[in-house]
RNA sequence: GGGCGGUUAGCUCAGUUGGUUAGAGCGCCUGCCUUACAAGCAGGAGGUCGCAGGUUCGAGCCCUGCACUGCCCA
């Protein structure tokens, strides 16, 4: 079988087709568990499946950075976990992301000429879903581009059946538990979108404008002007013509003779009481404020407080309404312009003053938001239901608070998400979820025309009402609202997997809405995969999305009983059991991408540059928790550069393979073939290149349990590459010596050894890797893999190393310690020779005669060891003949003055070599050291000089400090001596 | 206005409960196309850990103040 490999690795020759065969091969497809069958069988209980539910993207979106993070984590955890043995579950799905495809479909008809006025509701959505089907998938086959190891066959829509049965059922549910209301409040109205949008749908920011101050004519008892004036201040001069009162602080002195008082609303005449209220801040503007119910949230409380009348001057579109008098018509900044004209006119503009403040914006279009008045329907998520309990928030607070025994039933990663959260589910305020927009979930409610009562439909009742349930009058009409589209993806942890389906009774045995599946096949997913297992998200939606589904998935699954049929406690009835909240990714200068900025960087335009692998695993070795990413392509072009480095390291040992064959070596994969147990006949670099990959897998293992993708994706590297490469094939190439037939059993071992530590290698990295990891895994094994994917195959644990100890004598953490040593002494003498060479100016091919000196504080065995490996050594630093001798027989007057040798930490080395030492360079170096070894020693002897420290630091580091101070000690005076040395220049 | 975080090598970042002379990648300098790899190999330079105090035998890490900077909430 030969091996034809490129020279240099092509990620785009291979990546198509992998990403291609895991979907098409449902690699990553995990069948519904069998159906459950009374009495209750656990199944998911154990812990032993891994769910992941995938924050859905936008159905109108492309796929951007923060994706390709976010999913680049999930899937080395879930890659990782498969490995492990787990049931690992990850569910694709997109969000119907109301505002924002409405709006794209809207521009679209625009184009046309044409309006979704112009369509019609029911016509209008058809167009959406067409639209929908069209370019609806394209994230998500940018997702399987990308390898994502996800179920296909699980992908949800937020829109589809059973995500909308989902929604209806939770909605009337919580209506009939008395938690939804509709009533006239202030929200934040977007003018564009012509829509209330939530608190969190609104992003501040500081805007430059101006404080105009208004005098409002006070009037006497019997109604008449008195000449007098209260001077108000306000940013938003137009909302006056709704004013219904101005407010002062009842200790304000300045207004103390006004209370009581009524003045005349200028424009338009309205006779206006003066209030007083302590909520008036006595240093802004001139302490006196108007007040508008209608259109601004304080201003409302402060209305709900006095009783005062609200009037609503403009209109869904943010123009003057009827209410606005003369000023009808005019959008909301023409009537600010003609106000503030208007009022100067009449001499009522006291004063116009530069002021900044922050300003709320649409996020989704960025027109300035206009609180309005306005008919919606909330959630109240601080009501206790009509049969008694804990609010909504109650409930998803106590999902996170430590309990009494300092357990979390919900964890947050980094731990301080769990403060913020907390803070954030202290101080909620009421759910704003209805969108006046076309495309989304209609409300279940229906509004009489006779009694204008609300009918909502029973729990468990897919017919929608036909008569008002409250007078029987047939003449009613469904709301037309739509669901916020936080509502539905809240639900989705519970909507996923079979809610409500599973929860309606005398549901056994019969379907379930369309592509629901039956009752026990929802039934056996929930007590498989629910709780998922863990929530991988950006903070930005820690709020929006995250809070939601902590409130929803508590509250509807917490009626869905535990597998053995018990009641279902808090700690079970979470969506999720750990939260890992991952940071922005910026460009390479910490600017926050943006499309105005001109700065984003598409992630599938540099995974066509780099491929896959090195743009993923730049990602992870950067996401260290808590951190935002500064993406910069320079360490993307470092990892391609690795991948190519793993390639060629496979086109050396498919070469040796191919050799080997031709001398008729057969060479096992996965087996270590050693039939000669005693020491001496392991080379030393096979066990210490089986101890590091022991080692290595266990740091990985480890750091990937905490979140640590860079810790563990630098590990990974760090192995592959400074040990396996620079280390282990430069030495193994000795014993690949296929033509001397007296050889062949050594380089038979020496490759099963290779061949065995590489394929291990490439399972530690396939979760980071996968697509170069799989090309040469399915090369390996030249077309007859054990598993259809290396996805599939185990993952390296550190249990490993106890197979390789009992097969050996280094049975003993000691004597693996030793190993260990012996190695970093053959590795630093080669180090010190090259290094030597260099310095004395020995040409890179050269192979010159060398000799190394080691001290006495070394064990004599560590020299034997090297002296054993002296063929590791000779090819490593192109030395012809080693000489090893020890410290007196080097330098026996005890001067160290022997300019020919050089000192490298623990050794001293000495080159033969023809050519003159550059002295000043010499002097130079030794000048530097000398003082870097005397600032070491000073130090050294300080600390050990103090009495409090050798009493109280603990007696490994006063240990460690005295055997460095004697070693700086020698250095230092091997180091002055050869500058003594030197001949004067 | 309230709250949270950051400041460590030229750049981007690690640094576990305070403990021996602070690490990595990239970049930089020097020399090499050594038949796995120039997307490479070998060697090397580079940091008074934002500033000022304090606690301690000992501080990048703990405390106080200051400066700069980012984010969230109102």
């Amino acid at each position: 079988m030969p091996h034809d490999l490129p020279k240099a690795y092509d990620p785009t020759a291979i990546e198509d087709h992998w990403a291609g065969y895991w979907v098409r091969e449902k690699l990553f497809a995990v069948p519904a568990p069998a159906p459950r069958t009374a009495p209750a069988q656990n199944q998911g209980q154990d812990g032993q499946s891994f769910t992941i539910l995938l924050p859905p993207p936008n159905v109108t979106g492309r796929l951007h950075m923060g994706h390709m993070l976010n999913q680049t984590e999930m899937d080395i955890l879930i890659r990782w976990r498969r490995m492990t043995g787990r049931l690992a579950l990850w569910l694709p799905g997109t969000d119907h992301a109301g505002i924002a495809t409405q709006m794209m479909v809207e521009r679209q008809l625009a184009s046309e000429g044409s309006s979704r006025q112009k369509l019609g509701r029911e016509a209008f959505i058809e167009r959406v879903w067409e639209w929908r089907r069209h370019y609806g998938g394209a994230i998500l086959d940018q997702m399987k581009r990308l390898g994502a190891s996800v179920d296909w066959s699980r992908e949800y829509f937020t829109m589809d059946a059973p995500r909308s049965a989902a929604v209806r059922e939770a909605f009337v549910r919580l209506y009939h538990q008395g938690l939804i209301y509709r009533g006239a409040y202030i929200v934040n109205w977007c003018p564009r979108c012509q829509t209330a949008i939530s608190d969190l749908e609104v992003v501040h920011q500081e805007q430059k404008g101006h404080l105009w101050e208004i005098k409002y004519p006070v009037l006497g008892d019997g109604g008449q002007e008195t000449g007098e004036h209260i001077t108000v201040a306000t940013t938003r001069p137009e909302t006056m013509l709704g004013d219904t009162a101005v407010a002062v602080h009842p200790e304000d002195e300045r207004y103390t003779r006004l209370h009581g008082k009524r003045v005349r609303l200028p424009l338009v005449g309205r006779e206006i009481p003066i209030i007083t209220d302590e909520w008036v801040s006595r240093d802004f503007g001139t302490g006196a404020v108007k007040v508008t119910p209608a259109h601004d949230p304080n201003d409302f409380a402060l209305g709900e407080r006095h009783h005062l009348p609200s009037i609503n001057v403009m209109d869904d579109r943010g123009h003057i309404n009827e209410n606005g008098g003369p000023y009808q018509g005019l959008d909301r900044y023409a009537a600010r312009k003609r106000i503030v004209a208007d009022l100067e006119a009449q001499g009522l503009l006291a004063a116009v003053k530069d002021y900044t403040n922050n300003v709320g914006h649409c996020d989704r279009c960025k027109t300035v938001v206009e609180p309005r008045l306005s008919m919606q329907w909330f959630i109240a998520v601080n009501k206790a239901p009509n049969s008694g309990g804990a609010s909504m928030a109650e409930k998803a607070i106590a999902a996170v608070k430590p309990d009494e025994n300092g357990k979390k039933a919900i964890r947050f990663t980094p731990e301080n998400y769990e403060k913020i959260y907390l803070e954030w589910m202290t101080n909620i305020h009421d759910w704003c979820i209805s969108r006046q927009l076309w495309w989304g979930h209609r409300i279940p409610a229906w509004h009489c025309a006779v009694c204008h009562k609300i009918t909502v439909p029973q729990p468990n009742s897919t017919a929608d009402p036909t008569v008002c349930a409250h007078c029987g009058s047939n003449e009613i009409v469904q709301e037309t609202d739509v669901l916020d589209t936080w509502f539905s993806s809240g639900l989705l942890p519970v909507s996923v997997f079979g809610w409500p389906n599973l929860v309606l009774p005398g549901n056994s045995g019969a379907p379930g809405p369309p592509m629901m599946g039956t009752w026990e096949e929802n039934r056996a997913n929930f007590d498989a995969f629910y709780p998922t297992s863990l929530l991988v998200t950006g903070f930005d939606i820690l709020f929006f999305w995250v809070a939601r589904m902590i409130m929803l998935g508590c509250w509807f699954s917490s009626e869905v009983p535990m597998p053995d049929g018990s009641p279902r406690p808090l700690a079970e009835s979470v969506p999720f059991r750990e939260v890992y909240i991952h940071a922005l990714v910026r460009d390479a200068n910490r600017e926050k991408m943006s499309k105005t900025k001109g700065n984003v960087i598409d992630p599938i335009e540099i995974v066509k540059q780099y491929g896959t692998d090195a743009v993923r695993f730049t990602l992870a070795s950067m996401a260290s928790p808590g951190t935002d990413i500064a993406f910069n392509v320079a360490r993307t072009e470092g990892y391609r550069a690795f991948a190519n480095k793993i390639w060629n390291a496979a086109r050396f040992i498919f070469m040796n393979v191919d050799r080997a064959a031709e001398a008729g070596i057969a060479a096992p994969i996965g087996t270590i073939t050693r039939s000669d147990f005693m020491l001496n006949k392991w080379p030393i670099e096979e066990l210490w290149i089986l101890a590091r990959l022991n080692k290595t897998a266990n740091d990985v293992n480890l750091a990937l349990e905490k979140y640590r993708f860079d810790d563990a994706a630098n590990f990974v590297y760090q192995f592959f590459w400074g040990e396996f490469c620079d280390w282990y094939l430069e030495i193994v190439k000795l014993r690949l010596d296929f033509s001397d037939a007296a050889k062949k059993h050594e380089s038979g071992t020496a490759l099963a050894t290779l061949l065995f530590v590489f394929e291990r290698a490439l399972r530690l990295l396939s979760p980071f890797m996968p697509f170069i990891t799989e090309e040469i895994w399915h090369t390996l094994y030249g077309g007859g893999p054990p598993r259809e994917s290396i996805a599939l195959m185990s993952y390296p644990q550190h249990e490993n190393l106890d197979d390789i100890r009992r097969m050996t004598f280094y049975s003993s953490e000691i004597a693996m310690e030793h190993l260990q040593i012996a190695i970093e002494d053959l590795q630093q003498a080669i180090v010190a020779l090259r290094a030597r060479r260099k310095e004395i100016g020995v040409d890179e091919k050269v192979f010159v005669n060398a000799k190394i000196a080691s001290g006495k504080s070394r064990v004599l065995e560590k020299n034997l060891e090297i002296l054993g490996n002296i063929d590791i050594i000779q090819r490593l630093a192109k030395i012809k003949d080693l000489e090893i001798v020890y410290f007196s027989d080097r330098d026996p007057g005890g001067r160290y003055a022997d300019l020919a040798w050089q000192t490298f930490g623990p050794v001293d080395v000495f080159v033969e070599f023809d050519k003159h030492v550059d002295i000043s360079a010499e002097r130079e170096r030794l000048t530097r050291d000398i003082a870097k070894y005397e600032k070491g020693l000073a130090t050294a002897e300080r600390q050990l000089g103090n009495e409090s420290f050798l009493a109280k630091a603990p007696a490994h580091v006063v240990e460690g400090l005295k055997k460095q101070e004697a070693e700086t000690r020698t250095l230092l005076e091997k180091a002055r001596a050869a500058l003594a040395a030197l001949p004067e220049s």
